[in-house]
Parts: structure tokens; C-alpha cells; sequence
DNA sequence: ATAATTTGCTAAATCCGTTTAGTTTTTCTA
DNA sequence: TAGAAAAACTAAACGGATTTAGCAAATTAT
């Protein structure tokens, strides 16, 4: 491998001192009165030898990285790859980079992460928290380090977070089937304590409640297999036949119920309607399309960036912690529609 | 931010060397004969005060930084994210981090991420390559960079790849229609001559020739927005009525496609058999599920990381390059058989 | 003609580990 | 008991930038 040249040996080849340079390449050449001519040879040269710094070393001694570490549950969840593509194109645009990792949920995988990027000097973080680091996100508030959740939060914990209204979002989903004309809705959900999971369950049994319906809820374990979920929600379904309408509390539990759904030749949205969380680019052209609660991925991923920047560029303590609670919007299809 | 605390500290602190510190901390007590009981005193003071070394020192000293450069064309892609989040997996195993980025197949933004990279000293690059960094990728070869091409390659320049026989799968899918009894077979393909796409053409070209029948292909310009591509496919559609199946070149124009199938009320498979290139999680749960071009994910990634860390752990000019060319799948659903 | 500024540039410290080439102290050998 | 060898550490250079404090020469002011 070359070696790469350096600020150093460019000095000796103009035969002029390294702090110039470096004024020079950082653009503070007017300010720290270098002449125009030492200027342009200097950039001359540096273009001719195609000169780039090294970023380790700059970091290193501002202790800015220029990077953004993104912590998220699944970087092959179209939500997470989603956000995370829209995230990367606003950073890029600022001069930022991303370094991703997917936590898998596990707290101790998230905690060695955190700690990798704070060891590169990362400028930020943005995370999608699994229960069992509250600690390691205190110590992140009490070090100061800029960071953002998001997807879920600690509601212990005074940090800035941006999520959506998920209990307005399972509200809108069921009022929507309950006006739709179903009766029997039921909730397929994740058994998890994660706040976006929990108020997905909220909102399902406020709306049903105030319908004055019964609820039914299959919580499904996280560690499930996927022919495990499809077993589970089968057996659900098998053994509640009133069940005319199902909401779906994630995408992936709703690829695994329609398995199950098509196993039992179950139509859809005759013999049972379907809403699933999250919306997904297939869901428009599937047969029937798939009514879901969408998440505003851009507006999401723009806040979390808003949010994020603004703590970075804040000296120590800016006041109080951001909050941002985005409104999820519900896409009626013909899956939860009866057809007359 | 609270400064964090360094080998000079500790050093300070204790009372002995920062060399020291660094021996045992880098489990070289033993071959530094560092008495066991100093290195267990460092050892508890570092758990103590849970002291971290930062990574860009050492990174900046060593030419190492345990980080792997990902470039994808776009990590929104199912197919792009998939393959990320199993080669972080396997990375993370062998304690090396991930940065991505997406080209958006824009090659001076690929190569300002190559340069980003370097300047970081990434240990190694996996790159999906647009068409127009030849001189950067022949720089890295220069350069003696470790980096693995996948998807796509250039064929004129020497360099470890790996890709997927995309001319077999054109194939195996093309063949399988005429088995099932489709005649008019087209193919809907993107304008591009990146390797991939060039290989598809070509497999579905000679398969159609050795059937005896007719080629029909539709190419839809590589910027074309979503609603012009379901335009253009519609046209297609409706100007060609004999085409009884078609054969999608990629997710993002079966995804397409179906809008168009669905606004002209075409059944699948009897009015239009359907297959696509790239499987997806939600093809085996559509109705009628959608056969596709399996790659192997899991293989790929595996491949890619092998060839790479071989690469990596290569002095000067390990060889020849290596080119791993895999087999694809194909996963026969019901949108390409015949219903009886 | 001398003092005060301004202009143009540089030396050296700093960021934080790694690593080579020792140095000192202790133990062993003859 | 002197000298060799081993044990236990350490000093200092290095990687490659940034940045503070300051010096020398050229101008301007008095």
C-alpha cells in the first residue's frame, strides 16, 4: 500500500512550515494573513499531488469526527433501511458521515457499540434504545454527548427523542375498522415493553373500549421463529373465528399473519380485514392492497436530524430536552374496506 | 462533555509508565514480562474507571482502524440492506465495525466516499460500483487497498469480485416459462450497462432464442420517477396484448410492474405470468405468490467478507484476484404456473 | 530617524496510543 | 563475589493534523 503523503511532506517539498498548510488547506488563510501567492502554490500543489488529510489525525486532535454513529434494531427492516437512507443523504449533505449498526435488540451488543463509537470521537448518536441501557444513556446525558432516540424512548429518562403518536396511530386503525362496520378486532403484537409497542397496545384498547368492544390480543414472543409466529397466529385465529378484522402491531408480524392467513384460505377483506403498523411499498399492490398506519419517514428522519444537529452545535447543557411526537397517518386500502 | 481519561493519566495516577499501560492493555504483560500483579493493578484501575481507549490514536499510529467501508447503491434497497446486515453480522464477529454509504449510482459521490474512506484508513472496501470510477477502482488496485466488487464488476480491470451467474438466472426463469407454456415472454429491464443488468439481458436473449421465440424487451431509463416507469410499463402492456408473461429485471421494477398489472386488471398468472429478479420476503405471501430469482444472501455476504479479510490479511499482492460467481435460485410460486 | 504597527509566517505543544530500544534491578552462574 | 543473564519497566519517537504564542521583516506613523 502507498503511503500517503503528508502535511509534514509538504512542508519540506515548498520547503515552508506545516502550520501554514494547514491555514492554507482550512481556508483561515485570509485570517491568519498569508500571502495570496504562497496560498494558491500551496493549493496547486496539494491538487497536483492529490493531497487529502488525514481524518483520523485531524479528529484526533479536534475531537470532532465528522461522523454520525446510527444505532439501529435492524438495519433489514424496511423501516430502519428506510430511515437510515434518509438520514445518510441530510448528513451527507452537511458534511457527515454515518457509521450504522444493527443492535438486534441487545442491550449488551448496544452498550459495546455506544462505547466503540464514542471511542472514535463519533460528533453524535442517533438510537433506537433496547430495554437494559438506561444506564449507558445516563452516562451518555451526563457526558454531554449529543444524541437522539428514536422509534422509542425512556420516559424515565430526560433525553431528546423523536417517535411517532403510536397510540393515536392504533386509535386511527381501529376507529377506522370500527366504521368500517368489523366488530371482532384483534391486536397481533410483540410482547414487549418498549414504549412504541406499549402504546400501539394502548391505543388499541382505548378505541376498543370506547367502542365498547372486546378486546383480544396475541402477544407473540420477540425470540419466535418466523414459522413459529405463523404457527401462533394460526392457532389464534383458528380458535377465534369471530374474529373479523386483525391490526397487525408490525410489518414483520403481518408478513408472518398473512402466511398464516393464506394457510387457512382466509380472504381478505371478506373473511377478515387486515391493518398492519408501518407501511410498505408492496402493501399498495398487493391483492387486495394493505391498509397500514405509515409512518412519515421523511419527516421522521429530517426531525431526527434537526434535533441532532441543533444538540451538536449547542455548547454544554442547551436547554431543555426535545420532544418530538409526529403524527402517524393511517393509508385506508381495500384490506379493511368491506366490499359491498 | 466530560474529557475522557487517557493512558497519560492512568499513568500519571498509578505511577508507572504509559508503555506499560499499553502492554498490558493490549495483553502483552506476558511477552513484555510485566509482573502479574502490576497488570492486574492496571486491569482493575481501567475497569474502575472504565477507561476506554480511544480508537483514533490508535488508529492514527497503527494505519488500522478495524472498520470496513460499505458502499451500496441504495441501502433502502431490500436487497442492499439484506446483504448489510449479514455482513455487519459476520464483521462484528471479528471486531470490525461498518460505515456505509449509498452511491444513489452517482459515481463522483462514490468516489468522494472512497477518498472519505481512505482518508479514514478503512481497513477494507466492499463497493457496489456505478459505471464511471474505473480510474478510482484502478487506483485502489494501484494503491494495494483491500476491496471486494459485488453485484456488479468491471470486467477490464483486474479485482476480486463477487457476484451472483446472472446470466444462468435470466435463464433458469425464461426456461421455466416456456416449460409452463408461456410463448410471448418479455422483459423489463433497466437502460443500463452495468455488468448485472447486461448479464440479464443476455441470459434472457439466449433463452429465448434457443426456444425459438420472439424477444421483447422494455428498458426504462435508469431516472425515470415511479409513476413514469408504471406509465411506461402500462404502454408496454397495452400495446403488446399477446405477451403472456414477463420477466421483471429487478424488485424496484416488479414492484412497478404489479401497479401497472393491477390499473389494467390483469389476473396473475392467467392474463400475465410474473417473474421477478430478487426474491422478497413479501413475494411468498402476495396472492398469487410471485416466483423470483433467488440470490443467495447468505452465501454472498459469507463470500464477500471471506474474499475480503483474505484480502486484507495478505501482504503486498496477494495473487490473483478472485472471482466468485454463485448460483441463484430459482423459487417457483404460482404466478408463473399455469392453472389448470 | 525611531517607534509603533502591520504583514507574513513559523516553532512547538497538543491530541492519545504504539512500539523500539534501552535502563535498572534482581537472580543466577561460575 | 564478580559477571552474565533474566526480569520488570520506561523514555522517547512516531503517526498526522490543529492551534497558540510569537518572531522577523516591512510599513506606517510621529
Amino acid at each position: 500500500m502507498n503511503k500517503k503523503i503528508s502535511m509534514d511532506d509538504i512542508a519540506r517539498d515548498l520547503n515552508i512550515s506545516k502550520s501554514t498548510i494547514s491555514f492554507i488547506i482550512n481556508g483561515k488563510a485570509k485570517e491568519m494573513r498569508i500571502s495570496d501567492k504562497l496560498a494558491t502554490r500551496v493549493l496547486d500543489y496539494v491538487k497536483e499531488k492529490n493531497y487529502n488529510r488525514n481524518a483520523l489525525a485531524q479528529s484526533l486532535r479536534t475531537g470532532k469526527s465528522k461522523i454520525i454513529g446510527l444505532i439501529v434494531e435492524d438495519i433489514a427492516d424496511a423501516f430502519f433501511s428506510s430511515v437510515a437512507r434518509l438520514i445518510e443523504e441530510r448528513a451527507y449533505k452537511k458534511g457527515y458521515k454515518i457509521i450504522y449498526c444493527s443492535t438486534e435488540d441487545n442491550p449488551k451488543k448496544t452498550i459495546e457499540l455506544i462505547n466503540m463509537f464514542k471511542g472514535r470521537n463519533v460528533d453524535g448518536f442517533i438510537i433506537t434504545a433496547p430495554k437494559g441501557i438506561e444506564t449507558e444513556v445516563e452516562l451518555l446525558v451526563a457526558q454531554n454527548h449529543p444524541f437522539v432516540l428514536f422509534d422509542r424512548y425512556f420516559p424515565e429518562i430526560e433525553t431528546d427523542y423523536v417517535i411517532i403518536d403510536n397510540l393515536a396511530g392504533a386509535k386511527m386503525a381501529v376507529e377506522h375498522l370500527v366504521a368500517e362496520g368489523f366488530r371482532q378486532i384483534a391486536f397481533i403484537t410483540l410482547a414487549s415493553d418498549q414504549t412504541q409497542m406499549a402504546e400501539r397496545l394502548k391505543g388499541y384498547n382505548e378505541a376498543i373500549k370506547a367502542a365498547g368492544f372486546k378486546p383480544q390480543v396475541l402477544e407473540i414472543k420477540f425470540t419466535s421463529k418466523p414459522e413459529k409466529v405463523v404457527q401462533q397466529v394460526s392457532a389464534f385465529l383458528l380458535k377465534n373465528k369471530d374474529v373479523d378484522a386483525v391490526l397487525f402491531a408490525t410489518n414483520y408480524l403481518a408478513l408472518q399473519g398473512f402466511e398464516a392467513i393464506n394457510r387457512q384460505n382466509l380472504r381478505i377483506p371478506d373473511d377478515l380485514a387486515v391493518v398492519a403498523f408501518d407501511d410498505h411499498a408492496f402493501f399498495k399492490v398487493f391483492n387486495p392492497p394493505i391498509t397500514a398506519v405509515s409512518q412519515p419517514m421523511k419527516n421522521l428522519s429530517e426531525n431526527l436530524i434537526d434535533v441532532l444537529f441543533k444538540r451538536m452545535s449547542g455548547g454544554e447543557d442547551t436547554g431543555s430536552s426535545v420532544h418530538k411526537v409526529l403524527p402517524p397517518e393511517l393509508i385506508v386500502r381495500k384490506s379493511s374496506v368491506k366490499s359491498k
